[in-house]
DNA sequence: TAATCTTAAAATGTCGACATTCTATGATTA
DNA sequence: TAATCATAGAATGTCGACATTTTAAGATTA
């Protein structure tokens, strides 16, 4: 990104934000401004404005005089989000089914190959292959003419990635997880393409709700 | 509220949340620091805190070096949030009539007697209106037990408010009008209480989007 | 005239300091 | 011993000051 147009607040709410969902942070860790100060190199004031936006993003938790915190997870909120993603994915989808031109198609098309593609290799590095699969999934939603939808979507799928890295470095590599997804991922592209509300809408619920099960375990034994 | 213990930064929030919803402060009004400091009383950090928690609601924008400004609204996002409010609802409720037991039959009815009785009188107090009818709603989707999708949907009526507050003052007292609403609120409690889903899908889709029409001529002419 | 440049005034964003509150440790009491 | 209290140290939240940037108005130029 860009951070030369960027304040210094905006600028420590990106690594904050990353810091927190990716886990370098644990859930209910304290967070010291004092310690933060010197990690990011800032003073207060940047600092606690990147916070307050946190706070206002649910990644964090602050009490009167006793400072910040960042959020708790449990096996509740897991299921929570994952079936609030589930709904709201389901709601893009059949919006994308509505409005969806042959553009749409077609990007849907490019993404399922660049997606297929990788899949099939025989080492694959998380990351591109994180990159593909939500590209691809981006894709089948974008018809979806909804900006305050999409965003919903967006951040609950931010709340969800600190569940998901959980689940990710776990599973990825395993191939068969892997074979059943990729069988999925097509036939939701051929049920957009054929504008298959219904039969979308139910493929696309449970195969977000897949990683749950799996997270949960992990979750269990912390 | 009990503002005892909550800090300036949270006390400023709730003030100036109330001040965009309410439309004092108008879209797109410039938010000047000395200004705001002034008016509530406060200082620099507790004032800027709550800004940047309002720009992660969407109320306010920034630019770096160019300050605060009120978020503007348009019919695009009338529209927008009216749907995805419309959506959104008709998910909890889905999921309401899922879960729902006897009590939430029990506190339906109880809400809606409380509304009915009070939309029959010969003058209204729009604020008291308001509030018989947001518990109503309120009550419908408690059987949800989805705090995620409870969140999104309060959030969105908050975005909401500020189109709803230009239409509100013309229309609650307008008797025909309470007339139809009224009857699609007894209409919804009926479909609860049959645990029709398809039926309240489409009844509080529409239900919702109704003032949408009468909203975007008061917009137009502004 | 219209466009560009200059400059003073205003506004923003950041910092460090300080008063207030909380926390942890050891002393005091029942 | 267990519970309460006192106190020093640490942390939080707020303020005012200041450097930097933007804005607006007048001067200069083509």
């Amino acid at each position: 990104m860009d951070n030369s147009n960027k304040n210094t607040a905006a600028q420590i709410l990106d690594s904050l934000t990353n810091d927190i969902v990716s886990g370098e942070f644990y859930p209910k860790q304290k967070l010291h401004i004092k310690t933060l100060k010197e990690k990011y190199n800032v003073g207060t004031s940047p600092l606690r404005e990147a916070l307050s936006q946190l706070i206002a993003k649910d990644l964090v938790i602050s009490e009167n005089q006793r400072g910040f915190y960042v959020s708790d997870i449990s096996i509740d909120d897991l299921y929570d989000i994952y079936q609030a993603r589930a709904k709201i994915e389901s709601l893009c989808l059949d919006m994308a089914i509505d409005h969806g031109d042959d553009y749409w198609e077609a990007n849907i098309i490019a993404a399922s190959h660049r997606l297929n593609k990788y899949s099939k290799l025989k080492s694959i590095d998380v990351n591109e292959w994180q990159n593909r699969h939500g590209l691809f999934h981006d894709m089948l939603v974008s018809g979806c003419k909804s900006p305050r939808l999409l965003q919903i979507r967006d951040s609950l799928f931010e709340k969800s990635k600190r569940y998901r890295n959980l689940w990710l470095k776990e599973n990825v590599t395993d191939s068969e997880t892997l074979k059943v997804n990729q069988s999925e991922h097509a036939e939701l592209m051929n049920l957009a393409l054929e504008r298959d509300k219904d039969g979308i809408s139910k493929l696309i619920e449970n195969h977000i709700m897949t990683p749950v099960e799996i997270i949960k375990k992990s979750l269990s034994q912390l």
